[in-house]
DNA sequence: AACGGCATAGACAACGTTGTCGTATCGTGG
DNA sequence: CCACGATACGACAACGTTGTCTATGCCGTT
């Protein structure tokens, strides 16, 4: 156990405490060569900051807490995870994941508790969340910062990183139209989930556009997990005139899509294009690969840490709001042909 | 914010600070009435102890990190998380996740700089890093307690939670010999997974004991993911005398050998019987659904936390070893059928 | 009535930092 | 060479708990 203190520091350099803390926390006032000599000292004794001590005294808790809600797979929560500690690495922070969705303990007293007792710096939020209002009404009244990662509504509540979900799902329906297809289906996310709805209006307008009529039944609903896609996608190929190609909110769905489409000994691309969204593991190893949009989401993530951490997402200044857009890209592989 | 310390708690009641911290940590010499008039304060104040400063006193931070190494998809991390979050939210503590495998952060100075800042009241370890000796050196150094997940080695170096792998691999070898198969493929895992390597022994004594030898070429490698179940499904479907049944050391390997098939035009469960091992998310989903094992990761995760919480993992206590050891399954779906 | 023992409670000093304020020391312009 | 403002540093009190030690009251025993 590291049990030397700044005091041992602070003897050894022949200073005062107050001194080595100014050099460990890169305030001005100490000269130069008292600051190599503490920070020489520091190196060779392995010296690390009392968390506890430090955030007691200084009342931040060098703690981010990154809130979600497992919605389909794993993929999405752990490429946030990955971003969010990237950024708490670089600038010395550690991170705390708080789930919302375990039975019984969730919401309310869960997480309300877990809120109070943690003590976070800061929190960052991800969909469907960040666009809970009674989520987001516990985290203020405890007037907690907070940074959003693709949030629904409510944009100047605080501020957020996104993407154009619309715009991507709108280029990735104009692609397939532009390959010749027109009876295109789309498969839901779940209701509440605001990048769903972004995707599903950016198919509705790219088609609205073209002239196209969606018929209601192109549309299946879905829930993200690949089980609902493999039923969304039986639906829409059980119809007297099915799609040609079927564009799913993700990637897990579009997995289910191809099976739906194996099951009828349908071949892909050949007999049905395929699309999804996301770009998670599955999608370049499924054959054929699965042409999808790539989505930051590791990015996003950092990205809000990063906000968070700049001071950004404090309660005094929300109004201030910033927002930082990130970029997406259509990834094409063999599940999509021309007509 | 909750401004309200244990000292306003103390006055309201007409007690020392002391004889509130008594009654907080339900330690003994507190009379029944003035512990549950100090009770009733807490609560219609909505006080909450300060966790920095309790743990600054008494040398606890109630924090438990998460140690882990992104290895496949991101099921086994996020489930371990769910598993030891249930039993962190239970004993009030909090869990804070540390990867390993970011390039240039994670092993030496990243790590370490993180524990040592960290300072965790206990590490939970998951494979691979659990057989990591240079990262359980860097633990150990530390002074730190740790449980382990499924370690693959030194048993005797500190408690662990594991279910059995290779009998587990070897019901479901049986399995399929008893389906009538004898020509069965095996796809293995990193060479450094200890899991990875007891699936493959559970499938070679099941061989052995039945007097068949397994030809070098059944046995084609993979690395977890997908698209190495693709590749060596497709190794083994071109072979001159290919397998009847493939068993893959995951699920993920299993649904790019669904995939291979379907590439070359055979159909699962008739031309080619596909087994797996986790029953993750795509096990259900795929067409035809996956027979798989499944395995508790939630649980040992969650039996992992209980007994650090509870004081094994302890250094001082590490001889004492403890071990628990849970229960695995044979989920039966479409993906296997009899020759 | 004096005593010992137990149950209950309080005083006070840690714990290891940061914040505030005060004080030497030094260079500089007049 | 003096006054003066920087610059560099230190003393000391927070921060909100827990741990240790001590004090009080009350009971049963002798």
């Amino acid at each position: 156990m590291s049990d030397i203190t700044i005091v041992d520091i602070a003897k050894q350099a022949g200073v005062s405490i107050k001194t080595v803390s100014r050099v460990i926390n890169r305030e001005e006032g100490v000269g130069p060569a008292t600051r190599a000599r503490v920070e020489d000292l520091i190196e060779k004794l392995g010296y690390r900051p009392n968390v506890s001590a430090r955030s007691l005294s200084s009342r931040r808790s060098y703690l981010i807490g990154v809130v979600f809600m497992r919605v389909g797979a794993y993929h999405y929560v752990g490429e946030v995870q990955v971003g969010a500690m990237r950024a708490c690495r670089r600038a010395g922070y550690h991170m705390v994941i708080e789930q919302v969705d375990d039975p019984g303990q969730a919401r309310g007293p869960g997480l309300e508790q877990a809120l109070k007792a943690g003590r976070f710096d800061g929190l960052v939020l991800t969909p469907p969340v960040c666009d809970d209002p009674e989520i987001l009404a516990i985290i203020e009244a405890q007037g907690l910062s907070y940074v959003r990662v693709a949030p629904d509504r409510d944009f100047g509540r605080s501020p957020y990183v996104f993407m154009d979900d619309q715009q991507a799902a709108h280029d990735m329906t104009a692609r397939l139209w532009d390959l010749g297809h027109r009876r295109i289906g789309f498969i839901d996310g779940p209701a509440d989930h605001g990048s769903a709805r972004r995707r599903r209006e950016g198919y509705m307008t790219a088609m609205a556009e073209r002239g196209q009529r969606v018929k209601p039944e192109w549309i299946s609903p879905g829930d993200f997990m690949p089980l609902s896609g493999l039923e969304a996608g039986d639906r829409l190929l059980g119809l007297p005139e099915p799609p040609t190609a079927i564009f799913a909110a993700n990637d897990s769905m579009a997995m289910g899509v191809l099976s739906a489409a194996s099951k009828r000994g349908l071949s892909v691309p050949t007999d049905l294009s395929v699309v999804g969204f996301d770009d998670g593991p599955l999608a370049e190893s499924s054959w054929p690969g699965l042409t999808t949009v790539h989505q930051p989401i590791a990015e996003m993530a950092e990205a809000a840490t990063e906000m968070l951490i700049e001071g950004f997402g404090d309660p005094r200044f929300r109004s201030r709001t910033a927002a930082r857009q990130l970029d997406y890209h259509i990834v094409e592989r063999g599940s999509s042909t021309s007509r």
